[in-house]
DNA sequence: ATTTATTATCGTAATATTGCAATATTAAAA
DNA sequence: TTTTAATATTGCAATATTACGATAATAAAT
């Protein structure tokens, strides 16, 4: 046990709960904010922002970058993040649905 | 090591990861769906329709509770849940403002 | 009062996440 | 080519989540 039963579900369901679960934690919130702030940033620039170590950073960047949420383009001796806008359309487009609907 | 240092966040990105992770498993993205189509369910409803014991999805039901995603009320031997929509609307308006932004 | 039905909680094992120091990788600069 | 700078990866310890059987709690029905 312990193991989240991922094939049981629906690959909507999979897909709305792998791109939210890379929202919870609120290092990455802080991420995505600081890239609504900034348009782009490397991965130095949070590692002077947030109060967490160099390696902690890159592994945040790392989750949010598998599941869509933010993209890297490789510029020099850095790479250069950004949001992926499409990725948080789905989340969106989700929630409007949600909020939509009317009790029976 | 190995515990999330939420105090050094902001209670708005605390709040954001906090509704994020509720929705980061499929069964709880399920949960919901089920309640988007009927409105209401009792847990019993929802151990029918999940691969999961009733155990697992009473543990589900809490965390989608406790983020405030649905709301239950006692009902004779039963609890009625239903979506906590106001919830929603704190994700829903949050990602709007992320799409709404423009890029440098 | 006892039974039945429904949901919650406890205990526990398996798995996953978080965080960091240390190290590796990569590419520009000297 | 050696050094420097920026990120990524590895390894590990601490913590959290997931899942389930067993049991407790609660309230209606008998």
């Amino acid at each position: 046990m312990g193991a989240t039963k991922t094939a049981h579900f629906t690959s909507k369901q999979n897909q709305i709960a792998i791109i939210a679960k890379a929202l919870g934690h609120p290092a990455r919130v802080a991420i995505v904010e600081y890239l609504m702030k900034e348009g782009v940033c490397f991965c130095g620039n949070l590692v002077e922002k947030l109060p967490l170590a160099q390696a902690t950073v890159s592994q945040h960047l790392k989750e949010l970058k598998s599941a869509g949420l933010i993209k890297g383009n490789i510029e020099g001796n850095s790479i250069c993040y950004c949001l992926d806008k499409s990725t948080f359309g789905i989340l969106y487009t989700y929630f409007s649905y949600v909020i939509s609907i009317h009790e029976k």
